[in-house]
DNA sequence: ATAGTCCTTCCAGTTCTTGGAAGGTCAAGG
DNA sequence: CCTTGACCTTCCAAGAACTGGAAGGACTAT
């Protein structure tokens, strides 16, 4: 079937599709005389894994370490479990900070009238704070919680 | 003073410094005679509430938003608030994912053994379910949650 | 003079797609 | 047979927010 088709199927846009190979998250299918790639079943089912596995937060490499555990039907169930109880952990993290800025933010707000006076105690603190945050806060490539 | 001192300061790495100028979020500062960046006390209270502000997860546009407003000494104060509140939904949105995400996952652990043998219903489930994402659960440049 | 630390600019890479351009294919209709 | 229109192909660029590193100038101290 055309890449539309498995787009369509798996719920992963075909240009996504293409990207995925083009990294080698997947192994490029066959293509036709007219250089189209075809794509089975079973192609249309592993897109599917990835989509959920990505929906569950899983970053694309890990995502890349499931599908091999996954094709490798011998693997101890362990493995498995590891990753997606690591995955869990960051999950928490992630949780807990979003929490504090939000504690942080109400806080703040409700101390600001919101009305048209100028006087906003969200600027005076946000202007105040020393914020000594250093370099070691911030992952790599950064993905605040934006 | 240098960029180094401005940097130890307000908590923003010289790189990132230069960074915010050249996209434009503070104004270029002037340069000495040796064409050395010089920063006053007001840049440095200026970088901290940038850094404070992202550190709380407003994106940079947000900042620049809150920076013109600071600067309005005559703004009303229901706009930043208004700002603020909007940042707080937002919060809230990813919180819950993230924790509707810990849910599935917990529940798939859960039913994992996660010993030697190969069976795993993580990744069985991970390859049955039809995921029906479509274009639009993904933002423009989607940070997801990873 | 020499080392070491600072500063400058500029280019590239990170993550995960998505948008768009330029062009080949295919199926259907007039 | 020709023309739409819907596919498909590749490749380049962007977006968010930095960070790393190279190449080279400036300053400080020994």
């Amino acid at each position: 079937m055309n890449i539309g088709m498995a787009a369509e199927r798996s719920g992963v846009s075909a240009k996504t599709i293409r990207y995925y190979e083009s990294i080698g998250l997947i192994r490029p299918v066959d293509r036709r005389e007219n250089n189209y790639r075809d794509y089975t079943e079973a192609d249309v089912q592993t897109l599917r894994f990835i989509n959920r596995a990505r929906s569950l937060g899983f970053s694309v490499k890990e995502v890349g370490a499931l599908l091999a555990l996954w094709r490798d039907k011998g693997r101890a169930s362990h493995k498995v479990k590891a990753l997606a109880m690591a995955h869990i952990a960051d999950i928490d993290r992630k949780i807990a900070e979003l929490q504090s800025m939000r504690r942080t933010l109400i806080a703040l707000t409700e101390r600001c009238h919101g009305d048209d006076r100028p006087e906003c105690p969200i600027l005076d603190d946000l202007a105040a704070a020393p914020a000594a945050r250093t370099a070691d806060d911030r992952p790599h490539a950064a993905p605040r919680a934006d």
